[in-house]
DNA sequence: CTGAAAGCGCTAACAC
DNA sequence: GTGTTAGCGCTTTCAG
């Protein structure tokens, strides 16, 4: 009924523990003849290593932590299926923890993580994240912790994320270049609290006083949900003088301007100019057709995923911020 | 440096770690003042149980297993939102197990389940499983398991679905209410071996023989992929006498024939009738307006989490199979 | 109310 | 090559 253990498996063949645990190691050391005895044996009375007493005599579990703050946005489900094959194909399990864009959640986070004894953590930071000292008691002892996409800028840490900056830089320079005449431009980004949109605002302005193009303040504006994309874009369409250009800084906010086009039968090309940052989901299932700035959650999952056990194989790397690339694509 | 333990926190204090470990528990004798000191101390020098330490002792992990055959597709992500959710209330951790829709993958899922003793699983099924034999181990050893989703109609177990049948019926009245002159319906399913396309196919087909429309095994197809789906609505649009109403088993189907609505140009409601099952994310992105049957990933995550704990409880549940409400919407 | 001691299952240092 | 032993950190009898 109970389950089977090493002492068991010892018991059967009148043998030590020992030698059955390392038998099963494959440890050098024990004849290859018990050594098959003892496998068939595990084998047939579907002996399981249990993985509590393996963690606490190793002090460590082979599992990974994800902390993000949310779960099923545009984003992430691409990269949780990024880092799972990644943590899978390294033999390791994948605790997701969702922080739920609160701090208090996050440490709690970070506080089971440091109960469970995982061995390595991957963390994207909530809006309200305005440190990371929560995680420094971990690092501190051994437990590397890699930062990717809304990191802390100014903590020197592990960290990759999307080059906001020069990516949305790019976006509007292709924007410009497609329409020699463009006028003005109006930029619609996320939360402001967040390093990224502060980034991507950087580029966004870069790129307009590189092309001299006039920057107004009230054609920056910040929406905190598809929704307020979508009530922002078409307050902004009904006013005098428009911007018949957009950068858009997410897909969130793509969602909720698509929305407002459709409802407004507008035509991407013809009406308005449209150049958008975005994982590259949503643009293929618009009725019209643009150019996006490829930010993809499963290339970025992917590479800190991989980052991170590179630190696990205790190669050092350095503090810089990394970055991924961003091509430019056409939906 | 090292972790805080229980005896460094009794050593101390000049008192005994089954003393410390009896307070941390709230347990009723150990006197309020000596209790408080003990809290307080923990607290000063951050203590945090040893989560391997306490499963190993106690044979429970606290944790919840989550086995799906893959993860970033319309539906899981909202799925493991909700059991994020229920279990995060429930203080569990969730372990999310990808089976890749191999059923090899899924009989490891089930070992890596057995090894950490976790106290309950939610499954969903492979297209490539044939049975559940796989869990029956786990769960005549106590550990609860409930199917969800995609589950084996002919194993007894704890089982909530979408009510495939009766919602795909459900899905060809309304059609058919809506417009009363239609002559014949073309169907898009997903992968055959699937319960779930069994049980939809089913319906259609019943829904159709009750309102005495003619049933055309050409008019019945099957799509694995959404770009497949994509391809056969194509041919299906430009091949003689086709029908103009169409019933969309899923949204990977949806995704695939939307894009070819665009690429077609043609008008919903005018060219073409269109009704779907879908979880509600994609129809609120199209260009035009219908019905669909909403199939909840949300909604079911949610309620399978519920059941689980409900085990969990040690309360009794039926092994029949329960359904998740199924409204029709309009996107 | 508190202490002493055993043990969950496994591994690794040390014997021989 | 194999056995012996101790111990990872915690909980839970059993004593007193």
């Amino acid at each position: 009924m109970s389950r089977v253990t090493i002492k068991d498996l010892a018991r059967y063949l009148n043998i030590n523990p020992s030698t059955v645990s390392r038998a099963l190691r494959n440890h050098p050391d024990v004849s290859r003849e018990l050594k098959k005895r003892i496998e068939e044996l595990a084998l047939e009375l579907g002996y399981k290593p249990n993985s509590a007493a393996v963690n606490l005599r190793k002090g460590k579990s082979l599992t990974i932590a994800l902390i993000i703050p949310e779960i099923a946005s545009y984003f992430f489900p691409n990269v949780i299926k990024a880092i799972e094959e990644v943590t899978h194909d390294k033999a390791y399990n994948l605790l997701i923890l969702n922080s739920n864009d609160s701090m208090e959640r996050e440490k709690q986070n970070a506080d089971i993580c440091a109960r469970l004894s995982v061995d390595g953590i991957l963390v994207s930071l909530t809006k309200e994240s305005n440190g990371i000292a929560h995680f420094l008691e971990l690092s501190d002892n051994g437990v590397p912790v890699v930062f990717f996409d809304k990191i802390n800028p100014k903590t020197e840490s592990h960290r990759i994320t999307i080059p906001g900056e020069s990516a949305s830089y790019k976006a509007i320079t292709q924007l410009l270049q497609n329409h020699k005449n463009t006028k003005s431009v109006c930029g619609i980004f996320g939360d402001q609290r967040l390093s990224i949109t502060q980034d991507r605002l950087k580029g966004f302005q870069a790129g307009l006083a590189k092309h001299k193009i006039k920057k107004e303040d009230r054609f920056v504006c910040y929406a905190h949900s598809s929704l307020e994309a979508y009530s922002l874009f078409k307050q902004h369409w009904k006013s005098k003088h428009h911007p018949k250009s957009f950068f858009l800084m997410s897909d969130e906010i793509l969602e909720g301007v698509m929305k407002a086009i459709y409802e407004l039968n507008l035509q991407v090309g013809k009406d308005l100019q449209l150049i958008t940052m975005s994982d590259g989901v949503l643009p293929a299932l618009c009725s019209f057709r643009f150019q996006y700035i490829e930010t993809s959650g499963y290339t970025l999952g992917h590479a800190a995923a991989e980052m991170l056990f590179t630190l696990l194989e205790n190669k050092t790397l350095s503090k810089e911020i990394q970055f991924i690339e961003t091509p430019v694509l056409a939906s």
